[in-house]
DNA sequence: CTGAAAGCGCTAACAC
DNA sequence: GTGTTAGCGCTTTCAG
């Protein structure tokens, strides 16, 4: 039950032991000579007692809480964060570590983001995860230097911290592998406008893998919008009303995709019959609830959270070096997540 | 830039006084006479060697940790947890707390519930919230009675433990009051088929409104299907083939209004021209993004989280009594999202 | 006005 | 095989 005023004194009088013995044989110190009979009387008085030990005085006398840090911006927003954090959450516990979270939005100020770790520095947490809502590029607080670190979706300004993002450029290259797969080869692409890594990393898989079909990938159409539901229905209105349009489209995301799903209605294109649609993100909410569901490419959130974990704790325990990763950022597949909302042209 | 070698004593050294002083200046003691001279020495040295506590030793001296569990459900599945979580953050940190997180699912067993709730205490947590990702009863594990504890979303089977909760009742309440402002009388209501608090509260709140404001409230069509998109979309489809249908739907959830879109659409309705529609949750991925936007019934998260946070922090500083809140649930209001879904019916 | 000493609960050398 | 001792970094009586 977890009494809290138990202490290994108390079973150690229980057990008429020292404290010493009841520490030796309740962490399983290897070097400890302790005969079977006194270990059973012990945990037997330690369970009768209740005894849970007191993580603070253990991890003060070792200098390790087996606590991570996990510094996430705008949680509240998407589901992302949740995936993330479950990744995390799973990946330390299996290795008997557990997460403290602090908030922070990614328009904080150097300051806020700087005592944000610094709290987290006073528990003396043995190491942080910093993640991001979207990929992008950080200018980490300098703070962060001071402990083993990973980021989440995110790189370092400087590439000075270990890093694990999506593979943006493969998964885009999957999605018109995809389109390509079910015969299409009038292929457009609704981009994004910001300036982030996503924009560009897709915009380069998108053409590259037409290009390696034999296809004019510089030649395909590219239109931009604001990566919104609105943003995606007006980019794709111009698109669908291209003299020659394509049969099949890869979407930025699937809030684009969603605005693309309207612009074929309003068109009189039957998705997938007349339309071919491939989204990014699998944002469960949409892509599965649209009709037909979209098919789309899975942002791998959770995969991220616990690759940076077991990466963060290795390094902690000395099983492994982040310095050597800081280099260039590990990336990560966007597995494609089939639903109905690609189909052969039209012939 | 919290050194973490720095501790009270080199501070000391460094000011030429004695550790206590260090500590009295630092912490503010009230009762410790200093000179102002002293203060600004030790407070000087303090920044000039980056000095930063170490809370785990002051954690043990003075049997507080400042660190507050956070049992969350399902924190990957949808934003709800997100902004659970955002909620319990800034009410946290806004009094000097810290939140360590630890995830379950809806369907753990008693025995794995237990022991995350241990691993909260062995960490001393000084109260624990407990957060379910749907509003329900909660077979609480026994140890949580160990230590001050708040419901979130959720309230205990025994009316044990303090609790916060969505006032579901008075939320319907507000959806039907919408529509009949907007003129509308004949008015339908699609519930989810599942036996969970909010399908009986929102049912009850949709006929009271109607009752009170002199229409048949228990004539009134309520049609139920489970509550997704698919099933929203089947009840919609019977509902508005009814022999005299209704200008006004309210939906248990924006997932079943995604549904009934859908299925005005087939029918060709126009929303809102020919047939308004409210739904409760506020998805803002779905509501915000359906066209027109979705109208509907934001749930409290981010409030019951604060809420519940600042409760318990209040019973931990003895502040307030958290037995007395265990006997009857807080409930939070759900306010209404007006978007684009609602206007007068055709006449 | 300031400091010495004890102790929070635990672990790790080192003795016995 | 088991116990003694010291100390992790801090706060808090209690003396001076």
């Amino acid at each position: 039950m977890n009494n809290k005023n138990i202490g290994i004194k108390d079973v150690a009088v229980a057990a008429g032991v020292s404290a010493t013995t009841v520490s030796h044989v309740l962490n399983d110190v290897p070097y400890a000579r302790i005969s079977t009979e006194t270990r059973e009387k012990v945990k037997a008085a330690a369970v009768q007692l209740g005894y849970g030990p007191n993580r603070l005085a253990q991890a003060l006398r070792t200098q390790r809480t087996g606590l991570l840090g996990l510094v996430s911006e705008d949680i509240a927003t998407t589901p992302h964060a949740g995936r993330i954090i479950l990744g995390a959450d799973d990946a330390a516990r299996a290795r008997g570590y557990n997460l403290m979270i602090i908030n922070t939005s990614a328009s904080a100020s150097d300051e806020s983001r700087k005592s944000d770790v610094d709290a987290l520095l006073e528990r003396r947490v043995d190491g942080i995860l910093y993640a991001t809502m979207y990929h992008r590029i950080l200018d980490v607080p300098g703070n962060l230097a001071n402990v083993p670190a990973v980021l989440v979706d995110a790189v370092s300004s400087g590439a000075t911290i270990a890093a694990v993002v999506p593979d943006e450029e493969a998964g885009a290259r999957t999605a018109v592998t995809t389109l390509l797969a079910a015969g299409h080869t009038r292929i457009g692409f609704l981009n994004n406008t910001d300036d982030v890594p996503s924009t560009h990393g897709r915009l380069r898989g998108f053409r590259k893998a037409l290009s390696e079909a034999g296809l004019d990938g510089g030649a395909a159409p590219v239109h931009t919008g604001p990566s919104e539901v609105q943003g995606g229905y007006e980019a794709a209105r111009r698109m669908l009303q291209l003299s020659d349009p394509p049969t099949g489209i890869f979407c930025y995301n699937d809030r684009m995709a969603m605005g693309a799903y309207r612009a074929a209605a309003e068109l009189g294109l039957a998705i997938p019959a007349d339309l071919s649609i491939v989204g990014f993100d699998d944002q469960e909410l949409i892509a599965g609830n649209l009709h037909p569901g979209l098919t789309t490419l899975a942002l791998p959130h959770y995969e991220m959270g616990a690759w940076a974990t077991g990466t963060l704790i290795d390094a902690i325990e000395g099983k492994g070096d982040l310095a050597g990763l800081a280099l260039d950022p590990t990336v990560l597949d966007c597995p494609l997540v089939t639903r109905g909302s690609v189909a052969p042209p039209r012939s």
